[in-house]
RNA sequence: GUCCGGUUCGUCUAGGGGUUAGGACACCGCCCUUUCACGGCGGCAACACGGGUUCAAAUCCCGUACCGGAUACCA
């Protein structure tokens, strides 16, 4: 039987880095095992789900080349399904009717989640979950009152001695007592089908094999494992994931941390999308072995459920300082990307950003430039031409950068003469010695003299430098190699160190320190 | 409250009876570069606590503490 996993967010926001992880690791053991990776979208919540949370959800996974290998599911395209289903269980016997009224939500101050955990505590230790006085009501009086039009709930009938049992893959044998366990509503008073028996449903109708998904759903499964013994259905294999907390340990939430847990914004912010991906992997899983950067078929390859975590992982980022306003370990993985990923890889998403920054030019295009090799320093494109120049610039800048932001922005002045130039470093390396007024000009001049694109003076000038013998200097190209003797020469002539006027037209030409 | 889970450097983690407890990020230092960055080398830094079991415990067992999750006619 070939293994079916599935992602099933409900569209209540944008894509959040811990589904983001979930829907990877299901994606990543689909491919491992050969299966498949599908999609459901839980917007039975009418109230709270939206079609641009759906759209952003998708997005987030598109980004990460995380595609569905069947039709996405709509979950509220089943609520027909569901409906049946619960009402076979009252059939059955195996479900009874609630006619106990719906009881209002209480004051909405207080947040849903506080109220409830604060009601469960008063109840306390005298809660009895078989008490329920429709419970045991014969069926023609029930049947009667429903026909009648009395609204009921339809709620499992949870034994009442015993325990439920099933094997995690994660986290090992799980029990719980009945007696912990409600009898949960499985269709409310409005007809309408709730969660758990949702997903029983649709993960049956879809095959699933396997379902791999949050920690916080650990208590569910012992209920879900209850609706599919009663349809008479084997439950599949779960395996639970540990949580993403934020730096002070509490649930990693939308509400609470903002943007930097939605999946959009890194996208926005200049990530690669790899990169992140190789970030999220992980986090709560690994490979045990001494490595931080896999390739998406190494992660498929190596990925298997045994070596996920059953301890939380906390994502680390300061909500007060910039720099850090996200995990440090994600932004050292995507600069570690873009200065090492292949460069073909790397151009197009650079192209994006700049045209995004209106600071794309079509000269650029088509650069395959298949002799770059080594550290050739281009000033002119005119010499080279302009994709060519382009794209050894990027290759050469992207040592440096951490985001593919980092290219429109302190890379602004390699694409345009406006730019701006940072505080600090025309204080520190400007400001600080005055006679760089002078003496860069004065160098340009020099340089300019020296290199000037004359006859044929190319980049690969040297082929025809070798069969000119003594001319060798005047045309040699302007390379790293080249520069830096003269550099160093002038800086002794003016009495200075290389570093101040290395400092000084670096921070003259680009604004960066 | 109750039930369930977890606990190795600040963070992500390796290791699951005998290790100088390993790696990565961050931080610090040195080297390279008479520049910034990259890179190289090194440093700082952890087995929550208490009892067992054992010749030997970070590792197995029990307890405590702390953290997290769940407890809904939300998903």
């Amino acid at each position: 039987m070939t293994t079916r996993v599935r992602f099933a967010p409900s569209p209540t926001g944008y894509l959040h880095i811990g589904s983001a992880r979930t829907a990877l690791f299901n994606y990543l053991y689909a491919r491992h095992t050969g299966g498949k990776f599908l999609l459901r979208i839980e917007d039975t919540d009418l109230a709270r789900s939206t079609e641009e949370s759906t759209r952003s959800i998708l997005e987030g996974l598109e980004w990460l080349g995380l595609r569905p290998d069947e039709e996405i599911v709509f979950q509220s395209a089943n609520v027909e399904k569901h409906r049946k289903a619960a009402l076979s269980l009252l059939e059955a016997g195996k479900a009874y009717r609630d006619f106990t009224p719906k009881s209002e939500a209480s004051d909405t101050s207080v947040s849903v989640k506080s109220s409830i955990a604060e009601r469960a505590r008063k109840e306390g230790e005298k809660k009895n979950l078989r008490s329920n006085p429709y419970r045991e009501l014969p069926k023609a009086e029930s049947d009667e009152r429903a026909a009648k039009g009395e609204a009921f709930a339809i709620r499992l009938k949870v034994p009442e001695n015993g325990r439920s049992e099933f094997l995690d893959e994660v986290y090992g044998p799980q029990q719980r007592d009945y007696s912990e366990i409600e009898d949960l509503v499985l269709l409310r008073s409005d007809g309408h089908p709730l969660y758990n028996l949702a997903v029983v449903c649709d993960d049956i109708e879809m095959g699933i094999t396997h379902v791999i998904r949050g920690q916080d759903h650990l208590t569910n499964t012992h209920k879900q494992v209850l609706i599919y013994r009663a349809l008479g259905v084997e439950p599949p294999k779960f395996a639970h994931l540990p949580l993403i907390l934020a730096p002070d340990k509490s649930k990693l939430s939308k509400r609470k941390h903002g943007e930097v847990v939605s999946m959009t914004t890194y996208r926005d912010r200049g990530f690669i999308a790899a990169a992140f991906r190789n970030f999220l992997a992980l986090l709560g899983w690994s490979a045990g072995e001494e490595k931080e950067i896999y390739s998406l078929e190494e992660l498929i390859e190596k990925f298997s459920l045994d070596g996920i975590h059953r301890s939380n992982a906390v994502f680390n980022f300061s909500e007060s300082d910039p720099r850090r306003w996200t995990d440090e370990k994600a932004i050292w993985m995507n600069a570690e990307y873009i200065r090492n990923m292949p460069l073909d890889e790397l151009l197009p998403l650079v192209r994006e950003e700049l045209k995004a920054a209106k600071l794309w030019r079509e000269e650029y295009e088509d650069s395959s430039d298949s002799e770059i090799n080594g550290r050739v320093v281009q000033i002119a494109s005119s010499e080279i031409g302009d994709a060519k120049w382009f794209r050894r610039t990027i290759d050469l800048i992207r040592q440096r950068f951490f985001t593919l932001k980092d290219f429109s922005e302190q890379g602004r002045a390699y694409f345009s003469e406006d730019f701006d130039f940072d505080p600090a470093a025309l204080k520190k390396n400007l400001e600080k010695y005055p006679q760089l007024r002078e003496w860069l000009p004065e160098l340009a001049d020099r340089l300019e003299e020296r290199f000037s694109a004359s006859e044929g003076n190319t980049a690969s000038g040297d082929v025809q430098a070798a069969s000119n013998g003594q001319e060798l200097k005047e045309i040699q190209p302007f390379t790293e190699a080249n520069i830096e003797p003269i550099i160093k020469a002038f800086a002794e002539e003016k009495g200075t160190k290389p570093g101040v006027i290395l400092n000084g037209a670096r921070t003259a030409l680009t604004g960066v320190a």
